[in-house]
DNA sequence: ATAAACCTGACTAAAATAGTCAAGTATGAA
DNA sequence: TTCATACTTGACTATTTTAGTCAGGTTTAT
């Protein structure tokens, strides 16, 4: 059971991006050099997130992205669904009445993994971007 | 972030088992047939339950496994620790003091990990066996 | 004896992941 | 206008992980 490695640039680069947030974007390339993600990595990342309204672009010379929304609004469960990074515990179609092992009934454990996708994601709803900068401004003093 | 088949398949079987388990020992023929899991992967994961201490074996014509603690005492920790089924949010090496992109400072998103790893955590060692069985008798009537 | 069932380690096909690479397009500034 | 910067897109690929399979045992009740 593991976060990858999309996930966790995508968080990290939405941090680094509402910590320096000022008046000016930001660009792909100062993420990348002060986070360590590699530029075409993060750029297939961002397309996701300015499709999903996560983020808006700015072109041009000294362009780069901006939130499009306020730090506070942005929950984790907006990045990762807008980066098709899901919880998956349970193992059958969740709409299916088929069972995971292809039996009429759900298997012994169904309950129990639905269960545990849910807890997951309580803690995605209620951690937003702002939540992030704080701690880190915290941590700093 | 999704669990992996070993995991689903390890507290499926001790479901199985902890359901089953009267006086007599479980064979794992028994368990793949009624849950659907090859019986050569089943006996991969039932090594290292035996190493652990969660189940134990008794050998020759009907043979089979029986679970070493109550059902009670057997919590999802304590599974999951036994198959090498971890809980990795982090990137970086816990007790380093580098961080995931490899400077001196843990980055923006370790503490936010740390606590979902937590969270999750707390889960897996709320939750027994017991839990497990009693769920899917109520389920029955 | 023999068959059932545990036990072990090595091997492998398939899937997912974590990127790279190439070839653009748009725009602000000089 | 020209140029550099930076966004944009899609295809491709090496690596790693997963989910098993396979072969060859050993133990023990009957
Ligand atoms: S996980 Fe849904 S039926 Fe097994
Ligand atoms: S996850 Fe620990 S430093 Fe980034």
């Amino acid at each position: 059971m593991k976060l990858t490695s999309k996930g966790r640039y995508a968080v990290m680069a939405l941090a680094d991006l509402a910590k320096f947030d000022n008046i000016n974007p930001v660009s792909l390339r100062d993420i990348s050099l002060r986070q360590g993600i590699s530029l075409d990595y993060l750029e297939q990342i961002f397309s996701k997130l300015r499709k999903n309204e996560i983020v808006q672009s700015v072109r041009g010379t000294q362009g780069g992205y901006i939130l499009k929304k306020k730090a506070k609004d942005i929950k984790l469960t907006n990045i990762f669904d807008a980066i098709d990074e899901k919880v998956k515990t349970v193992q059958c179609k969740k709409e299916s009445k088929k069972s995971c092992n292809g039996k009429s009934t759900k298997c012994l454990t169904h309950n129990l993994w639905d269960e545990l996708e849910n807890h997951i994601n309580n803690f995605f709803k209620e951690k937003s971007l702002e939540d992030l900068v704080k701690d880190n401004i915290e941590r700093r003093i």
